[in-house]
DNA sequence: TAGTCTATATTTAGATA
DNA sequence: CTATCTAAATATAGACT
C-alpha cells in the first residue's frame, strides 16, 4: 500500500525576491529567528558583540544586540563618523554663510561645555554609575581625543538635520505624533528573539527603501 | 585494507565560549562570513533591510547593510530615543542648574536655527540632490515633528558625551589619534564582506565588552 | 502570525595546505 | 587569516495546524 508522503522535504529555493507573498512572510520569520540564534550562537562562542537591526518588507522593525544594541551602534558610529563628508562640504559650499554663523554658534556651546569642565567638578559618583549604563555611556569609555572630534562632528550633524526637517515642516504638514520604542534583544543565554511594533503612519512614511 | 578517514566531519559543539584561541578565530570567521551570507540572502528574498555590526573578540569592526547601513541604523535610533531617559534625568537632578544653563543654550541655538529657516530659503536643487545621500540625509525623509524633537534630545546626549569626555581628559593623558573608517558591505548582488581594521591603541582602550 | 513535521539543502567542525 | 575537503549537524521549504 502506497504511504503519502507527508513531504517532499526541503526544496531547493532560488536567492531572489519571494513572489509568492505568503511565502515571504513565513519565509521572512523563520529566517529573521534563524539569523538572530546564529548571532546570538557568535556572540557565546567568540565571545563578539553583535547588533542586528532588520525592517521587514512591511517596515516593522526587528533587532537584535549583545550585550547591548545601542552601545554597539554607538562606537560603529563613532568610528564611522561621516562617509559623507565631501559630499557635505560641497552642500555647505551652498549655504556657507549661514552655516558659518551655525558653527560659530556651536563653537559657543562647546565653550560653555569647556567652561562648566574646568569648573574642575570632579566626576562623582552618580557619573560613575552612569557609566556603567548602557548605551550612551559606554562608548564614553572609549572615546579617545580625536573621537571625541568626531562627537563634535556628529553634533553638526543633527544640527542640520534638524534644521534641514525644518525647512521641511514647513511645506509639509507633519503627523499626528505616535512613539513607541523599539525593544532589543539584549542578553543572550535565554535566547528569546522580540518584536518592535512601530506602525509607520501611513503613507507619510512611505519610504521606498532605496537611496541611490 | 584500511583507508585513513580524511574527517570524521562536522563535531558537535557546545554552545559555549571556545577556549582554545586558535579554533575560536577559524570559527569566528567562518560564522561571521555564515551570518553575512544568510543576511544578504534575507534581504534579496524578502526585500528586507538589514544591518549588522559585529564587533570581533579582537575588537575589529565588520558589517554588513543593505541598502546602506548607516541609513538603517539612523532609523532605528530615531525610533529609539532614549531607553535611559529615566536614568538620564536622575543624573541631571544632580547638575540640573547647569544642566539648565546648556538646555537654555540649546534653545538658542534651536532657535537660531529655526529663525534662518524662516528667512524662506526653499529648498535648493542642491538639498534634494543630498537627500538622496545615504545615512545622514535618509532619515529626514522620514521625520516628523514628534522625531525632530527625539532628534533634539539626541543633541543634548551627544553634549552629555562631550561633556563628560573632557572630564575624562581631564585625568587621563590622551592616546595619540589614528583613524580608519570602517568600511560596510553595502549592495547585495556581489555578496562580498569586507573588514575594516581599527586597532585600538593599545590597553588604555580596555574594554571588557560589558557594562552591566 | 507562530508551531510541527518531513526530507532535503546548507552550514560548518576539524583537519589540512 | 583564507581556502579546501569531508561527513555530520543544522536550518529550512513546503504542507499543515
Amino acid at each position: 500500500m502506497a504511504t503519502v508522503r507527508k513531504s517532499k522535504g526541503r526544496q531547493r529555493i532560488e536567492i531572489a525576491k519571494i513572489k509568492n507573498e505568503s511565502n515571504l512572510q513565513v519565509t521572512f520569520s523563520k529566517r529573521r529567528a534563524g539569523l538572530f540564534k546564529k548571532a546570538s550562537e557568535l556572540c557565546t562562542l567568540c565571545g563578539a558583540e553583535t547588533a542586528i537591526i532588520i525592517f521587514s518588507p512591511g517596515k516593522k522593525i526587528y533587532s537584535f544586540g549583545h550585550p547591548c544594541i545601542e552601545s554597539i551602534i554607538d562606537r560603529f558610529l563613532a568610528r564611522n563618523p561621516f562617509l559623507n563628508a565631501g559630499a557635505l562640504q560641497l552642500f555647505q559650499a551652498h549655504r556657507s554663510a549661514n552655516i558659518n554663523e551655525l558653527n560659530m554658534e556651536l563653537t559657543e556651546v562647546l565653550k560653555e561645555v569647556e567652561a562648566e569642565k574646568k569648573r574642575g567638578e570632579a566626576l562623582d559618583k552618580t557619573t560613575k554609575a552612569f557609566q556603567r549604563q548602557c548605551w550612551w555611556a559606554a562608548p564614553v569609555e572609549e572615546l579617545n581625543l580625536e573621537q571625541l572630534q568626531m562627537l563634535k562632528v556628529s553634533l553638526e550633524m543633527l544640527r542640520k538635520k534638524v534644521e534641514r526637517q525644518a525647512d521641511k515642516l514647513i511645506i509639509e504638514a507633519s503627523e499626528p505624533p505616535a512613539f513607541s520604542a523599539p525593544y532589543s534583544v539584549g542578553a543572550i543565554p535565554p535566547y528569546e528573539p522580540q518584536t518592535a511594533g512601530f506602525d509607520p503612519q501611513g503613507s507619510t512614511f512611505g519610504f521606498d527603501g532605496h537611496f541611490f
